[in-house]
DNA sequence: TCTAAAAACAGGAATCATTCCTGTTTTTGG
DNA sequence: CCAAAAACAGGAATGATTCCTGTTTTTAGA
């Protein structure tokens, strides 16, 4: 009676050792490192059941990759822009979503996406838009 | 020394006749009915275009496709699990993003996602959740 | 513990949104 | 009006993600 495959297990330990917000393919590579016959398929088949039990989160930053969150408690996300590195920042004291959308509507999720560039980037001047192309960076 | 040329002027005004949300498929079926021989790579450099611009925005809920939105005044969006509809919502009056992302980044967009069950769905009992299958909604 | 059904897996093929390439047409600046 | 630059149409290529098949593992009941 175990709740997580072997597989399930390392993929979403994978994803709880590290803040970076990785694609499914730096899962894979990293999960092949401790189970070498895994397959990409599994990582996505197991990465959306982690989704759909609430055990991680997906995001879309347009990239045109999903990038996945092992970290489920409330926070919001800077994405930037040069580097595209993608960073946790605390959300305002008080902040609930539920009172954003109106009484009619039923929220059941939230996203809080910052653009922008970050310290270190501005600190080298690398302030070059990374265009949207479909090559994401690995 | 005209700013658009015709399909970009075309591509623009399909946005901002709609509050829907489309993704570029939609917006190239549309234009086509417009300029029948408009092909889709042109529909795409010119929705990038018109984002680097600043003229639309591009978002993403993560259903495998971008959604694009002539709407450029700042408000958040509810995203509807069930039908997958998109619609705007007013931000709390007093938001600043760049008041979220610490003083040391800087911040140059933001994007609020709301996700739940619509109004109409819930009261249809509409509450299965859509998978992100990649076969998207068109 | 044994066993059949169900779930999960590996490997690889298929899908499809998006980007890229090529030759042609349109626009721009002088 | 002319040459260079920009934009276009059409179609091929790319690559993240999903789907399919045959096999292995897990589950639950007897």
């Amino acid at each position: 009676m175990q709740k997580f495959s072997r597989q399930r297990e390392v993929i979403l330990r994978v994803l709880r050792e590290t803040d970076s917000h990785p694609t499914a393919a730096w899962v894979y590579a990293r999960a092949r490192q401790i189970l070498p016959h895994i397959s990409l398929g599994t990582v996505y088949r197991n990465l959306d059941r982690l989704r759909a039990d609430g055990e991680i989160l997906r995001l879309s930053v347009g990239d045109n990759t999903e990038h996945f969150d092992g970290n489920v408690a409330p926070h919001l996300h800077f994405c930037c822009t040069s580097c595209r590195r993608i960073s946790d920042l605390p959300l305002p004291p008080g902040f609930d979503p539920a009172l954003l959308a109106g009484a009619e509507n039923r929220v059941t999720g939230c996203q809080l996406l910052l653009y922008g560039v970050c310290r270190q980037c501005a600190a080298h001047g690398n302030e070059t838009e990374i265009q949207n192309k479909r090559r994401s960076i690995k």
